[in-house]
DNA sequence: ATATAGTGGTTGCAAGTTGAAACCTCAAGC
DNA sequence: GCTTGAGGTTTCAACTTGCAACCACTATAT
């Protein structure tokens, strides 16, 4: 975790976010959760890492409101956790980091999952940023505005 | 960082790019990289963070092929580190970050900065992510597709 | 020539964080 | 009432972080 800074406001938005999160474990999480997983046990499996941390890293989900827990579906006794609104808001996030690791980090002809419609079973589109009048903006065609009025954040 | 796999071959589509980027700092002077910022000095300036800890993610960012370094470009004796088309890569992935900032994390009333068309001065559109025949995706409309041949890559 | 200041780091160390394993708790099954 | 499994918490050693101090090199001032 990052370094924690005194009022959340004093940090930028692109900060913020990533305070939230927590950490990488906190996203292969909500990544698992948007594939349908919601117990404890399953994340726990699927990703092998401890369970306190697992633990820890759900408590802080839920804390930051990017997952909730619901009582168990199957009548267990158990709590499951699910996305909310704010978390499946991080599906372009998601959808980001695994186009760009499909750009950069498979050779060519590497074997590796991808991403399909699930409709038409084809490969999705890659995320494009585009302006109002559809244009597509690269880096250098982006500005970011400060706030026009009163308050305070930085950058 | 999260705990290292023995290969990255066995990491996912999604954990392999989190692992390259190593942490928050990193994706923070990424960000910084994109609005220009070149020297070790303005980095560590802008962010505040401590030198040795710069230094160390630099390096990462450097090993990894999102960054590299050249020679100063004022004639100082000095280098400064650009962002690679790799690194270029990242630029969806931390418009999706703030966009998610900016949905999430800041009161509707509240000012904060916002991401404009550097052209028109209008703010961009949101990311949406979109199959083959146009139709915007949602999570429930995708599936990761397992590799279709030979070698094993998990999940 | 000598001091001073700025840039770009490295090193040392105290404090905080992480993760593997052991342990605990409650409910269900036998 | 003993065991099993899910869902955690506790413990503790190992690692990481971040502040401060230091070092090397260049430029500028004295």
């Amino acid at each position: 975790m990052v370094k924690r800074v005194s009022h959340k406001d004093s940090m930028c938005g692109v900060a913020r976010p990533l305070d939230a999160i927590g950490d990488w474990w906190s996203l292969l999480i909500v990544r698992d959760a948007f594939d349908g997983l919601r117990r404890f046990g399953e994340f726990q499996k699927n990703l092998g890492l401890a369970k306190n941390v697992l633990a820890a890293r759900l408590r802080n989900l839920v804390a930051h409101g990017i997952m909730d827990t619901v009582p168990a579906s199957d009548g267990s006794p158990y709590q499951e956790y699910v996305l909310t609104e704010k978390g499946r808001g991080l599906f372009p996030l998601l959808v980001a980091l695994r186009q760009w690791g499909e750009d950069f980090f498979f050779e060519p002809d590497e074997a590796h999952v991808l991403l399909v419609d699930r409709k038409s079973g084809l490969p999705v589109r890659k995320l494009e940023l585009r302006s109002q009048d559809g244009r597509v903006l690269g880096p250098e065609d982006t500005v970011v505005r400060p706030p026009t009025s009163s308050t305070h954040a930085w950058r």
